[in-house]
DNA sequence: TTGTAAGCGTTATCAT
DNA sequence: ATGATAACGCTTACAA
């Protein structure tokens, strides 16, 4: 019962219980199991084992192996549902290797700061998320493992959202009901992803001859407090725009409640295109129609490739620059689109 | 330009570029600073390191240590906004006192298998959040330093939230607002501060002289759906709550829709109150009268409680079972309550 | 098949 | 003030 301040367990203890060498314990305990070891030697080494309760120790390991079976994930915020999401699946996919994920939040703590205690815990690999993948240290991350999560195409590899796509999709639903007068809702960035979203969208408009004119594009925070200020906006315009894509479902979250605050009605009087598909936008009223972005997918994704590439790592110097993956975005038609008002247009006098 | 597949710099190179020994060049380069190096060694030393690009390799610091410098973190599901939040708040505790966390989600893996993980990673400390402390694996965990994040009190500290003054602030809003007829939407579960909210809300209610009738007490998922099916449970009942709490944000949201989507109004005709306030509370419409518990406070000081017990810790056996922290509940009133609707009562035929 | 010996990159305890 | 020297607990040749 009263056990003397346990010390750990080492392998050393294990061998002398079971009257074999260290190195035997190790060849028993730890190899790929196609170590040569006598069956019942191995027998009452794995028994001596589990009588003194031994616990790998993976710092040892690591140490002498040069590998640590961690890798780290880099995000801007985790309570950005979305972000919440594209670690989850990494996590799930790293732990299900036996690599443990070191989690790293850019809200309050340098993102450099971030690398550099990921470089000195001898991370097999990091994955970086939405945090400005141009401007990394590059000579701080020389011979690092890195993969670039909806970052554009770069030095390091990565895998992506079809964000373009998104806002093309947005675009192409919203033309197709026979919009004319469109607005944006958006942060001025340097995020890749989200910038390409405006740009499908404002691109895929423009090759039908319609714009988003510059006062319908409202530069808001990337919130849902962003999206009331900016609706209150588009609101307050001489030529209301009747459907408006917004960077993504919290900004349509807030824009939607100052349509429904205003007795703006969606879809009749108001279309809105969110982005994401987070749990939230199935939730409100009307549902909010919006382009998934399969976040979860997209963490598992970088996870198995950073995967991949450790284990073909030491290859000498890789080609690397595999192509970019993309994940596909998919438009959810729910019921915050419909077809527009019917305009009072010059030619048709109310 | 063309570097020779770089192999890692340690403090031997360091040392034998500065012209000192490698002990020498570790004190530099680590200690506590109250080391007593000659200013022009330790600046031989410091620029030997910069220009070698050294990175200090905490993985063997941590075998000779006996330290990780790591902390571990189970939560059920990060994808619950309340979990990540949780997460968020542990997070940063951790990061500004150097310590990395080891993020653990249970919901694809088994608990203790994490455990196991986090063990031989010879973490300082490990959080866990929720997934019954009851049942944690003693032995396994014998002489770990353990927080519990809302669990009962236990052979292991913690912290937690007022679950059962939650739902005693519920009840007595609503109470306050002359209702009589209540119902309740949450899941069976296991859980301690689940269960303890429920709880805080039949007590009180019951100290009144009211009940929650069976029928009005309805077991769903913990989730949106499930507030959905509840919901509409009720509102097929002969004798309809005028009143329902949920067991989270989660499943009010889904109440509240099928209120919406069944043209019964909220609050006019039903008054609906959540737990957790979290974003989605203040996007609905109406916006949600909720408890508010401080899931990122929650985390952060489980991260500090963890912090101070791994300082104080080795000094010999600890009288530990400090009283558990309680972080207070708080009601949010919104737009989903107000009184209830004139009652049809006996006494008053309408 | 198994034991001996070496070493991973630090920190820590000594002498010097 | 600084340099040998010895751990930390493990993996990996290599020898027996």
């Amino acid at each position: 019962m009263a056990k003397p301040r346990t010390r750990r367990v080492t392998t050393h203890d294990v061998a002398e219980r079971a009257g074999v060498s260290q190195p035997t314990v190790s060849l028993v305990l730890s190899r790929n199991a196609r170590a040569r070891v006598a069956p019942e030697t191995r027998e009452r080494v794995i028994v001596a084992a589990r009588e003194l309760g031994y616990v790998t120790n993976v710092i040892a390991r690591s140490l002498v192996s040069s590998r640590s079976f961690a890798i780290g994930i880099i995000v801007p915020d985790l309570r950005n549902p979305f972000f919440a999401d594209v670690v989850s699946g990494a996590e799930r996919v790293a732990a299900e290797s036996g690599y443990a994920v070191l989690l790293c939040e850019t809200r309050e703590i340098p993102r450099d700061r971030h690398i550099q205690t990921l470089l000195e815990r001898q991370v097999d690999g990091i994955m970086v998320d939405a945090i400005g993948g141009a401007s990394l240290p590059a000579a701080m991350l020389e011979g690092a493992n890195l993969v670039l999560i909806d970052e554009p195409p770069n030095k390091w590899p990565g895998v992506a959202s079809d964000a373009f796509g998104a806002g093309r999709l947005a675009a192409e639903h919203l033309l197709s009901l026979g919009h004319e007068r469109f607005g944006f809702l958006g942060p001025a960035t340097n995020v890749h992803a989200i910038r390409m979203r405006e740009r499908g969208f404002v691109r895929t408009i423009g090759g039908r001859g319609f714009a988003v004119s510059s006062t319908a594009l409202r530069r808001v925070p990337a919130t849902a407090a962003g999206g009331q200020v900016g609706m209150r906006a588009l609101l307050a315009l001489q030529s209301r725009p009747t459907a408006v894509f917004c960077t993504n479902d919290l900004v349509a979250a807030g824009a939607l409640k100052v349509c429904s605050v205003d007795s703006v009605r969606v879809p009749q009087d108001m279309s809105i295109v969110g982005c994401d598909d987070i749990e939230l936008a199935s939730l409100l009223l009307p549902e909010l129609t919006t382009v998934a972005i399969p976040a979860r997918e997209l963490g598992a994704r970088a996870a198995r490739l950073l995967l991949n590439r450790m284990r073909s790592d030491g290859a000498g110097p890789r080609p690397d620059t595999r192509p970019q993956r993309m994940v596909a975005s998919r438009l959810v038609i729910r019921g915050s689109t419909a077809v527009p008002p019917k305009l009072k247009s010059p030619e048709s006098p109310s």
